[in-house]
DNA sequence: ACTGCGTTAAACGGAATTGTATAAAATCGT
DNA sequence: ACGATTTTATACAATTCCGTTTAACGCAGT
C-alpha cells in the first residue's frame, strides 16, 4: 500500500485502452505476464479487484473505469514533458501539438504550417483532430483552434475572426441543375448537409429560424465527408467560403444570402507563452489563419 | 528516445523540489545514484541538460522549470487515481481530499466531518488547505469550498450561501474601550485586520468605499492569525460572523453594520458524481455548511 | 586554516523485475 | 464438431536496475 511505481498507470491506460495484457504487452513493448505482474499489484494496492478476467481479455470494474480519465490526465502530461523537454533554449525546436477540427485540418493547417517548417527545419508537429474544449488544460494540445470561445482561464486566447461560410457546387452541376437564385430554390435540386444535427450547428439555426434548410441529399455529420462531397459534383453543399473559393471545379451560388459564420479562436496554455516553438507556431497560426478568412476575392488567381 | 519511464518523471519532481538529488532521494525512499540515474536517463532522452550540477544540489535550467506543471500535473492525477482506487463499489470507503480556505479548514470542517467519519468508518480525509481555483481540474482535490464562484466547465458547483461578517472582541477588550456604535468609533480602539490586501477583500472594499477601515493596529494576511489574535484579546476585529458568535468568550458589536457577505461554493468534477464516497462527503458538506452559515442566533446555547 | 557536513560522481555486488517458455482454457471459424 | 487462434496463468533463466560503498569536491563554521 505504499506508493507505487507510475508506470503501473500505464501500463493500466494501455490495459483500459487495449481490453487484454496482451494487447497492452503489444502495445507497451512489454510482455504479457509483466503487465498482468502490473495489475496484480496495483489490485493488490487498491484492495479489490480492477478487472475481471476472462478468455477474451480483461473487462474492467466501475473503478477501473472511474480511474481512466485520471490516466489519460497522466498520458497527458507525460506527453507534454517530453514535447517541453524536446525544446531547447531560445531555439525554435521540438514538438508542437495542435488540435483543430478535421476541415481546418486537412484543409488549412498545412498550407499554413509548411513555411513555417521550412523555416525552423528542428521544428516537429502533431496534429490531433479534435473538438474536445478541455484538450488544453490537460495538456493534450499545445495550441488549439477552436470555432467556440475558450472561457477558461489560464489560457492565452485570439479571437481571430470569423470564418464565412458559402453555398457551392462543381461546375456540372450547376450546368445540370442551374444556379438557385434563393435559398429556396435549393429545394428543388440535390443538396449536402448534416446528419444528427451538430452543437454548432444548432447553435446556428436558432439564430436564423427565417432559414428553412432542405432536407438534404447527401447527410453526413462530418464536414470532411460533406466537402469531398461538394467537390465531387454530388450537389449543392455549405462549406467554409475560402475553402469553396480556392477550388476552381466549385462555383459559389446564393452569394451574400449565406449568413451563417463560425468564430474562430486560437488558444494557447499560458506556461507556453516563452516557450520559443510554441511562440513561433502561435503567431503562425494567427496570421495564417487571419489571412485565410480574408482570403482575398480580388485576387489575381 | 524512446519512450520513458514515468517513474523518472516522479524522480524529476522531486529533484525540483528538494533541489538536490540526495534530498530527491531521500524525500522518495531511494537512493542517491538511483536519483541521479533517472535525471541523467531524463536528459539523454531530452538531448539538453535539465539541471546545471554544483555542489550544494541542482539548479534547474529554463526547460526544467517549464516542466514543472507539468510534472505537478502528472502527480495530482496519480494521487487522485490512488484515491480513486481506494473505493470499493457502492460502499463508502476510501480517501476524499477537501480543498479549503485556512479558516474553514480549521474551524469548520472538523465538525462537519466528525460525524461523517463516525458513520463511515472506512472513510478517509485529506485537507488541502489552498485557495488556488485550479485545484479540481487537475484533481489536486476531490471537492473544494471556495470564495469565488468556480466558472470552469465539467465541475459540479453548489451554491451555499453567503457567509455573514461580524466585528466581534474579547469580553475583556469590551470593559476596557466600551462597545463602539458606529464602524467610526474602532478607529479609537485597537483592531486587528489585513496586512497587504488580499484579492477577495480588495473586491468588497470596492463595493463599499464608504466604509473607511481604520488602520489596523494588528495586521496580517492570514485569517487564521487574526481570528486567534481576536480570541485573545488583542482588540476588534471581523471575522466569520458563527464563529465568533460560538466562542462565549467574544462579544459582537456594530451587529447589523457590517455588510460584508462571504458567498461560499463547493464543487465538485462531475466525474466524482457517482463516487459513493465523495457524494457523501459532498451532501455532508453542503448541509453542514448551510446549517454553519445559518447559524441559529435564537438558540439556547 | 582547518574540520565537519553537505553535495555529486563512480565501481561493484545483489536483488528485484523482466523476458522466455509452456500449460490450460475458451472463443471463433470452418 | 473440431481445429486454430485467441486469451490468462505459472515456472524458470537472464538482464536490468537498485543499493552499498567509496572517492572527490565545495561550503560554512570554528
Amino acid at each position: 500500500m505504499e506508493t507505487q511505481s507510475w508506470d503501473y498507470y500505464r501500463t493500466f491506460l494501455a490495459v483500459l485502452e487495449s481490453g487484454s495484457l496482451s494487447g497492452a504487452a503489444r502495445h507497451l513493448g512489454l510482455t504479457q505476464p509483466t503487465v498482468g505482474r502490473h495489475i496484480e499489484a496495483l489490485e493488490r494496492d487498491a484492495g479489490q479487484q480492477l478487472f475481471t478476467r476472462s478468455q477474451r481479455g480483461l473487462e474492467p470494474t466501475d473503478t477501473a473505469r472511474a480511474m481512466k480519465p485520471l490516466a489519460e490526465a497522466m498520458a497527458a502530461s507525460a506527453d507534454a514533458m517530453r514535447r517541453a523537454s524536446s525544446e531547447t533554449r531560445d531555439e525554435v525546436s521540438g514538438s508542437v501539438r495542435i488540435s483543430a477540427s478535421d476541415v481546418i485540418a486537412v484543409e488549412v493547417l498545412p498550407g499554413i504550417l509548411a513555411p513555417v517548417m521550412a523555416a525552423y527545419p528542428l521544428l516537429e508537429f502533431e496534429l490531433s483532430v479534435s473538438d474536445a474544449l478541455e484538450d488544453l488544460l490537460n495538456r493534450k494540445a499545445d495550441i488549439a483552434l477552436r470555432l467556440v470561445e475558450p472561457t477558461q482561464a489560464a489560457l492565452v486566447v485570439r479571437h481571430v475572426g470569423k470564418i464565412p461560410i458559402g453555398c457551392f457546387a462543381r461546375k456540372e452541376v450547376i450546368a445540370r441543375f442551374g444556379a438557385p437564385q434563393t435559398i429556396d430554390d435549393l429545394k428543388a435540386v440535390p443538396t449536402i448537409g448534416f446528419d444528427r444535427e451538430l452543437a454548432y450547428v444548432r447553435d446556428m439555426m436558432e439564430g436564423f429560424p427565417e432559414l428553412a434548410l432542405p432536407d438534404f441529399s447527401f447527410r453526413s455529420d462530418s464536414n470532411l465527408a460533406q466537402l469531398a462531397a461538394i467537390r465531387t459534383g454530388c450537389g449543392f453543399g455549405f462549406c467554409q467560403h475560402p475553402l469553396g473559393e480556392r477550388d476552381p471545379a466549385l462555383i459559389e451560388v446564393l452569394h451574400g444570402q449565406i449568413p451563417f459564420q463560425l468564430p474562430l479562436w486560437i488558444a494557447m496554455h499560458e506556461d507556453l507563452r516563452r516557450s520559443p516553438r510554441c511562440r513561433v507556431v502561435f503567431d503562425a497560426l494567427v496570421k495564417g489563419m487571419s489571412a485565410y478568412i480574408r482570403t482575398p476575392e480580388a485576387s489575381g488567381d
